[in-house]
DNA sequence: GGCAAAATGTCAACATGACTGACATAAAAT
DNA sequence: ATTTTATGTCAGTCATGTTGACATTTTGCC
């Protein structure tokens, strides 16, 4: 079958069939990358959006739900059934903040981290292997990419 | 559990630290790449299920049924919805395979065409922004890591 | 010719994760 | 003292996925 063609490259630029290469790569390499844990959860009861909370907690224990909120751009109503999951099953601990009592500090408990671990490490394993694969000088140019395409790389992602 | 709980020195070149800020790229970028589609087609009444059936019946005018299952991996009876959908609404056409009269050969009537268009162009015109900005180098190690993290890059996109 | 397998469609029930809108409470900020 | 912020909660809805079962048409094989 015959798909579609695009014109050639024009001097510094890249023509529609290599962005197109991008959109399709980011979607196969995302679908493949969130399978694997997407099997986990389920044996859980758990979905993505648990992967999601525990991971970023993970990441920045002592994060409030606001700090969530802002990373997930989802809505609070959204985050609360999955994030009372987490914690009514004891994988995530919330403290009452000290400078702002009206704050709910967030963390990973003992079985928090073990599921984070048992949940990241096949993504971490992957990631690993492409990149090695790839090499640093490449690995260097996924980041600039990637970083690219994303709104603002310095939003939703600061230190808690 | 037998896993190894610190990957050996020898594994890798890339320290936990940039493997999970690659984990971050992932889900920031892939946020981000599907807002702009995803406000245009709740205009339409649709969902990003539909924006990737009309995306990829644009790319592969005359994929069968089974095909769209391949690539996208979901259930026939998840596909069926959106695809009716589709249909009835006239986005998508069907014909009866020539040589297998089971198939039915999906392809973007012109109305399609114009929704693929006005989805794809926002994308495109990102990616576009993150090649230039990155660079002819850093875009082929941009697709050696997308390839790398992918499960097995030729298949589901095979050229029906 | 007969029959199994393939390609597709369809009905039903259900889970997940998102949304909007409205309202409540406690604490901080003004 | 009042307003704003951070958080929680109830209720309803929608989009998208799942499993399981079954039907139709057509192809391919013995």
């Amino acid at each position: 079958m015959t798909d579609i063609k695009f014109p050639p490259p024009a001097a510094g630029h890249f023509n529609e069939g290599q962005l197109r290469e991008a959109i399709e790569m980011l979607f196969f390499a995302y679908r493949d990358f969130t399978a694997e844990p997407d099997a986990i959860l389920a044996g859980h009861g758990f979905g993505r959006a648990h992967h999601r909370v525990i991971y970023f907690v993970g990441r920045h224990p002592g994060m409030t739900v606001s700090d969530l909120l802002g990373i997930l751009k989802i809505t609070k109503q959204s985050l609360a059934r999955v994030l009372r999951e987490l914690v009514d099953q004891g994988f995530v601990a919330q403290v009452q903040g000290e400078r702002d009592k009206r704050q709910r500090r967030l963390s990973l408990t003992a079985k928090g981290l073990a599921l984070e671990k048992s949940l990241t490490e096949r993504q971490l394993a992957r990631i690993a292997r492409a990149f090695d694969a790839a090499g640093v000088q490449s690995v260097e140019g996924f980041r600039k990419v990637m970083l690219g395409i994303t709104d603002d790389p310095s939003l939703g992602r600061k230190s808690v």
